[in-house]
DNA sequence: CGAACCTTCACACGCATGTGATAAGGTTGG
DNA sequence: CCAACCTTATCACATGCGTGTGAAGGTTCG
């Protein structure tokens, strides 16, 4: 059996909410092909996308910025560089626990 | 001359806001050491930190939890193998474009 | 046909970020 | 001494994220 799943029917699968699911196709995540009368189609390859996805950010608290920040990183090296220049300096000065802290535990607590 | 600048006289030669100086220690960017009477006392390094700073938003449209995040990624290598490893399944769907660029384009136009 | 889905669109909320303004009070230097 | 700084602490605000919820209407299937 070819698995074509509705959004709602998705959104059982993988732990998330219809809403949440429109959300992800809007930004881009996951963007699942469309039936002739225009309902979302979920197939295996959205949901293990969803799935590492949730797991991703109940794992490491990533938010969606994040990756796509991370995606920045990878494709533009003269980025990388200034980045890692200022980290290298910035690291010894500076309690910047805190942030990534706080930011964790909200996250954990969602 | 040592340089020892004030709030006021930092953020005027580095071109930031007093108030941004006050935000940015707070959050543990840029810390400053104080006077005895407590003021805050900028001298070279923390001056040079709040220009590549500076520029660091200015050429990429950083903001600060992007420093956060690279910052995460360099020392916890568990979490870049995982974002690695979605970015490259992910990589080849979904239109992550609009994300990048529409931050890009707001924190231009700031 | 009718229930139970789906679609888009929109309002709304809590929280965080980045920023300004302002108040009440301490410090400094000419 | 007094102006011009500084301090902390608030209130305010626009913007954005991640969500829920609901309306108004189309689709599917028994």
């Amino acid at each position: 059996m070819e698995e074509k799943l509705t959004v709602g029917a998705a959104a059982a699968e993988t732990g998330w909410s219809a809403r949440m699911l429109r959300y992800l196709e809007e930004h881009g995540l996951v963007v699942p092909a469309r039936s002739p009368a225009g309902y979302r189609v979920y197939r295996l390859p959205e949901l293990n996308r969803l799935r590492s996805l949730r797991d991703l950010r109940r794992s490491f608290g990533l938010d969606l910025a994040d990756l796509a920040f991370a995606r920045r990183l990878r494709r533009e090296p003269e980025l990388k560089r200034a980045v890692d220049n200022w980290l290298a300096a910035a690291d010894d000065s500076g309690s910047w626990v805190e942030w990534e802290q706080r930011k964790h535990e909200r996250l954990l607590t969602a």
